[in-house]
DNA sequence: CATCAGATAGAAAGCGCTTGCTGTATTGAA
DNA sequence: TTCAATACAGCAAGCGCTTTCTATCTGATG
């Protein structure tokens, strides 16, 4: 048999009571006697039963954060920052918890069932990153589970992703749309007029808003956007390159090509080069996001800089306890144009 | 208050032992018995408790993945490839388990503190991905720590990682010195004679692995390495970037660069280029692991790919029992060469 | 018609820990 | 010296579930 509670008492001729609050540590004990108990812990190798604890205490030290794809740095990034603050170990005292990434792959079935899961281990707080799959049915469901969560005791953050309505779930959103946009009106200012677009996965807040971005960008300059400058794919590079084939292909006029992140513009890139144009000479590319890799292609790539660290370390201190909440729960983060090789004015 | 067992039972007005039984689906119950509970359960929106579940049967849904970096995309693949293999919801049936994502940052105390953690909560399995820390007093307290875990029924799976002696846990080890020594002969096949290299993190299995494979193909061609050849650094772009300015103070004449990793030798390339030297004509680079974006480099990356997602799904299988472990609990995961852009004949 | 195997359902004993309440020294003040 | 206050320590009642054992009912068998 393991090593319990009571066996440790016997040993260090206490009671189990005794134990559990030098374990515990709040609740006075002699140091004498937190001395033996200690000793006998060590000397018996003894290991909290978790679950047991988790029962009696009805609390747990779980925390559960979501991603869409553990694989992409961009969740990878924001999951290590909200880490990093959780405690896990090596976190500040007392606060001993168990990160718990969880990668839903964008689908909603999963991400239902994640949450459940979490709610079913009681998790002490839960943290969703990226954004949300818009679908109503889905938001419904989503929101009543939230909404349990919060009942029962666990704090709910949402990083990079808009606001929850009708749950207290706190908020920091990544303003996709002002990115977007401004990534748009940077090409438009050196003189690009046809301007492809690489679309992330219908039904997907990110990708809604980052279209919405590049097309109020259009219109603000009187740009009518061709319905063939559009194209629909998913978040990676394979996709970026497919879709940038299609769209030379509908028009290979195009002097720009925007992705809807890192990932897909390098997709683009390749795609172009294997098509014998040069980058920005014959066609500009821009990405979002900024991920480590982005400076390091050949051209370095314009992209938007999201603050993915910091907005994650943030997340994890709401998450905690450790930092208000920001008033109304709800924060926007902004990100910062990074103008760099993969731009340029356009040919001709 | 929240929903218990309980209450689902009396709702359904059977016993707490038939609900849970219906839950479990582990006993035979009448299907009409089935179908009441089950509406109960719906209609009190009912959850579950893990905690006292797992209490109860001694067990739990917990599946541990430790990685060390989990922002690396090296360690976001494996992670994704083993935690779809582990079920997690959208798993095949009966296995609903919660994968969780450890992140120790390459340190000692976190690895044995999240085991620790994944052992209190009586996890169902553990898998250890990507390197080990060399250091005697850690191997031991790791190697104990695995026999504990063993003992109370976890099983325990290496990924990516040499094996453990003195435990049963399973090992799919990569085949790093093999692949290093392929790199390196390839380079020297295409007549390099002046060879830097910038090592990973001193006391890491991975790093060394590398580092011989290197130096035994060196010196199978009879060079004799020059200390000023090896620059230590860690496993990031910015390490690659300092390091090789580092390398090319030392000894302007080297016409070759191989890093520990591809992250690393992207920023070699970064700082080769900013020196104002081209690549392959004026220095060759190679890199480790054939990460997604490293194709994607300018000029695409020559590196060694590591079946990653492969390795990760078979040990998440291998977690689980459903794959049997190799003959004598070891297997060796070989890489793939891959000739690319970035490496060429050298120069005069 | 008595008997028995098979199929279900329930009673109840924990699983290992936390914590409110109670008890007993010990200390300081009067 | 006496009494309250204080500081520790222990008792015991759960926390919500699983599972063994037992009870009941059914239909089949001889």
């Amino acid at each position: 048999m393991t090593v319990t509670l009571a066996d440790v008492a016997a040993r260090a001729q206490v009671s189990p009571a005794t134990v559990s609050r030098v374990l515990n540590g709040n609740y006075p004990v002699a140091a004498s006697t937190r001395e033996r108990v200690l000793r006998a812990v060590d000397e018996l190798d003894y290991v909290l039963n978790g679950p047991a604890s988790a029962l009696a205490a009805a609390t747990s030290d779980l925390v559960g954060i979501l991603v869409n794809d553990i694989a992409d740095p961009f969740f990878g990034i924001m999951a290590s920052a909200i880490q990093s603050e959780i405690g896990g170990p090596g976190g500040r005292a007392g606060g001993e918890r168990l990160a718990v990434v969880c990668n839903t792959g964008g689908s909603p079935e999963r991400e239902l069932t994640y949450v459940t899961l979490l709610q079913r281990q009681r998790a002490a707080a839960v943290v969703l990153t990226g954004g949300a799959i818009e679908n109503a049915a889905h938001t419904a469901a989503m929101s009543a589970k939230l909404r349990k969560l919060e009942e029962a005791g666990t704090r709910v953050v949402l990083c990079g992703r808009p606001p929850a309505p009708d749950t207290g779930a706190v908020a920091l959103t990544f303003d996709n749309r002002g990115g977007g946009r401004e990534l748009t009106e940077h090409l438009i200012g050196l003189g690009h007029r046809r301007l492809g677009y690489i679309a992330g996965p219908e039904e997907r807040t990110t990708t809604r808003h980052r279209l919405e971005g590049h097309r109020a960008a259009l219109d603000a300059h009187g740009i009518k956007e061709d319905p063939r400058w559009t194209v629909w794919g998913r978040y990676d590079r394979q996709s970026g390159y497919e879709a940038t084939l299609e769209l030379l292909r509908r028009d290979p006029s195009l002097t720009a090509v925007v992705a809807a992140n890192d990932s897909v513009a390098l997709g683009a890139c390749a795609a172009l080069r294997d098509s014998g144009l040069r980058i920005p000479e014959d066609v500009s590319v821009a990405g979002f996001d900024d991920l480590p890799f982005s400076v390091d292609a050949m051209p370095s790539l314009t992209t938007v800089r999201l603050p993915l660290a910091e907005a994650g370390a943030r997340a994890g201190r709401i998450a905690m306890g450790r930092e208000e909440p920001p008033p109304g729960g709800i924060a926007t983060v902004r990100g910062e144009l990074m103008v760099r090789g993969s731009s340029g004015v356009p040919r001709d």
